[in-house]
DNA sequence: GACTTATCATTGGGCTCCCG
DNA sequence: CGGGAGCCCAATGATAAGTC
């Protein structure tokens, strides 16, 4: 047996969501053509060593691949070591990202928020090519935080969240959120809120929001990517709307008295993080040149 | 800091329309 | 009626952003 297929069959064996295992395939897969790429004989996962590793990992540096994609990687090769029962290998210094070159990354975002003007263009841009779907969608994802795929899976909720507007409760969002976990999100401006849960109420289709051609989440999300792209700024991604969106939230709590350090945390919880991320949220969100 | 899961960018397949 | 330009969109690959 190949050192590829005890990577394949590593990949799979080993737990974690659909895409996640999808992923390690990939880079295993990756790995393996590298080993042979560079004609590094290994038989078995198990005769790997440090420096096989090591000369991987300044390839792809060389090849101009960031820092963090690097430990994301790695993360997956040393999860195969781990399956493979080289546990004490894969969790050794050597094997750390210091010892092999690939620490300290930034982690501060790169998108900025989207603003007022450009969300405004956009949407009347959507309303020009009659994709009201997806306008909606942009709506949920400005007034309420939600992620794209969120906004998708929202069909089924928005009768609640109608509900829950009226009675001034916060809203909850229970499909689609990034590793099945619910939250509850503190509206403050409640009209626009509503606006858009109507608006995309509206805009569904026999009992679905967005859908695409194949009938599928995938391709639902991606007709909906692709068309906010096109009327989106270049330098703005979908994912801008919810930059947007947790702005607004701090300056409201601030407007209300908060500290900001309490405003963030606030903020942090109606994006589904825990409140202990503030600083995070300082950092990748609140980006004070478009507030 | 390490690991998992999401979003974003790029690629390329396949459709349509037009020309010869 | 074949083939290629141009467009649209889904699949694929890369990377950012989550949590533990």
């Amino acid at each position: 047996m190949s050192i590829r297929s005890e990577f394949h069959q590593l990949a799979r064996s080993a737990h974690g969501s659909h895409d996640t295992v999808k992923t390690r395939h990939q880079i295993l897969d990756r790995f393996a053509d590298f080993l042979r790429d560079e004609n590094i004989q290994l038989r078995h996962v198990q005769n790997i060593r440090t420096k096989d590793i090591q000369r991987y990992c300044n390839a792809q540096l060389e090849h101009g691949k960031g820092v963090r994609t690097i430990q994301n990687e790695l993360a997956s090769i040393r999860y195969a070591l781990r399956e493979a029962g080289r546990a004490e290998f894969a969790d050794s210094e050597a094997m750390g990202n210091k010892s092999l070159g690939i620490s300290g990354a930034s982690r501060e975002g790169t998108n900025r928020a989207l603003t007022r003007d450009e969300y405004q263009q956009a949407r009347d841009a959507l309303e020009a090519r009659e994709s009201y779907a997806e306008r909606a969608a942009l709506g949920l994802m400005y007034t309420l935080g939600l992620r794209t795929k969120e906004s998708i899976m929202s069909d089924k909720s928005l009768d609640d969240w109608g509900r829950q507007l009226e009675r001034g409760e916060p809203v909850r969002v229970l499909y689609g959120t990034k590793g099945d976990r619910p939250r509850d999100v503190h509206i403050h401006d409640r009209e626009a809120a509503l606006e858009a849960v109507q608006e995309a109420k509206g805009a569904m289709h026999e009992g679905h929001l967005i859908t695409g051609d194949a009938g599928t989440l995938k391709s639902a999300y991606d007709r909906l990517q692709n068309e906010l792209r096109e009327v989106l700024p270049d330098d703005i991604s979908p994912h801008s709307a919810r930059y947007s969106f947790a702005q607004s939230q701090v300056n409201h709590y601030r407007a209300e008295g908060y500290s900001d350090r309490e405003a963030f945390a606030q903020a942090s919880i109606d994006l589904g993080h825990g409140a202990g991320r503030w600083r995070y949220i300082r950092h990748v969100y609140d980006q004070r040149e478009n507030t």
